[in-house]
DNA sequence: CAGGCCCCTTCAGGCTGCCGTCAGCTTCGC
DNA sequence: GCGAAGCTGACGGCAGCCTGAAGGGGCCTG
């Protein structure tokens, strides 16, 4: 992942290059936004670490640019001023998260990681069980390459079986995992989605335990 | 590359000239707006230089205007004032860039380089989704070849999608993008605009997935 | 400064289809 | 063969969604 750093700060900016280069990511640093411009310009980055104040302008001025001109970099704020309305006005300007000086470089290494795994370009990492293909973060299943359409209730089921995967889960476990823990249900209702995941995944992607519960099937 | 600079200070101009001269381009350099108005009408420029003070108008108008038209050249502008606000309202009335009087020759040099570069004289990657064709810089869609206009939430949204093609994206997703984290949104305004987005894009664009949010459709 | 215009939000009414329920049937264990 | 447990088709209620319309605010124009 490539990763271009606008900060000004000598001693905070190779700490953090430091840290990021650390991690295996590769670190363009630049402390001026006319740099940051022909970066930007040049090259296709996949995340803009920004400070606000810099000697030759605003950092919220250049991530406006940047998303006047339709650049749709992921973007994270680093700064000093840790008032509110500073921090609705970077968000409002497009940045997709905001770190307050001083931070942790473990915390920054979270964020990081976690802007990286929801817009990286790559395809969402795919489980594949048998026929099915299923992209958790999409919420898509595909069998036999064709998209299967799950519900709301139906994807809850299929994720709390494919989170413990071959373990047993007695209805109630599933009741609690469908429902708040308040909810009454009084009727077969898990039966009932069982039954409907089955018909639409296959019938042999959940094995019944006869009154134990029910486990995920070996591929 | 064919540069057009509009700028009625006759020092300023004619230095901005020889360095563009020296640098390699050619340019056209105008002293009033209805100039640059037949010079746009009758030649394609790469790149236009714009002064927002101008003798018979306001550069911005001109700006807006050129925009309102179609006409997408990137667009620098110079000028004297220093106030934020103006910056923004430059950018956002679709300027590329901007430089604050006075300004270096060679960082002038530098812009103009970094411009060329981004759009290296070829049109904007063109992204296609069915019947949509999208320029991400532009922000700009046509679709079966008529362009459509889109609002800055429309818009927002839109991106919001293309940046995950096929992913699901929840409501609270959503207004967390469309919105300061803390703004509360009390009603369905997602629900709106994506009904919206629909009308003008056609209505397989988005797909509900009852309970859990939207996703990309199939081009 | 009034007036117009456009965009955004909110609201309300109508519609869709998901989900819980039930009943009748099948399967399993003994 | 019997009872208990599980399966599944059918169906009505209602949550969730769609959309036309109205109101307010920001921006530009005259």
């Amino acid at each position: 992942m490539r990763i271009l750093l606008i900060e000004d700060d000598t001693t905070l900016g190779a700490a953090v290059r430091d840290q990021i280069a650390a991690d295996g990511q590769s670190v363009d640093w630049v402390t001026r936004l006319d740099e940051a411009g022909d970066a930007v310009g040049s090259t296709s980055y996949d995340l803009i670490l920004l400070d606000l104040m810099l000697p030759d302008g605003r950092g919220i001025t250049f991530l406006k640019g940047l998303r006047t001109r339709g650049n749709v970099t992921p973007v994270i704020i680093l700064t000093a001023l840790d008032q509110v309305s500073d921090r609705i006005e970077g968000l409002n300007a497009g940045a997709d998260d905001y770190l307050v000086k001083p931070f942790d470089l473990a915390e920054l290494s979270a964020r990081i990681g976690s802007v990286a795994r929801r817009y990286s370009g790559n395809p969402n990492p795919i489980v594949t069980h048998g026929p099915l293909e299923i992209d958790l973060a999409a919420r898509s299943v595909h069998r036999d390459g064709k998209p299967v359409q799950l519900t709301a209730r139906e994807w809850a089921l299929f994720e709390a079986f494919l989170a413990r995967p071959g373990q047993l889960l007695s209805k109630p476990q599933l009741e609690e995992k469908l429902y708040a823990f308040d909810a009454e249900v009084e009727s077969n209702t898990i039966e009932v989605h069982v039954s409907r995941l089955r018909k639409k995944l296959g019938s042999a992607i959940l094995e019944t335990e006869r009154g134990l519960g029910y486990r995920l099937g070996r591929p």
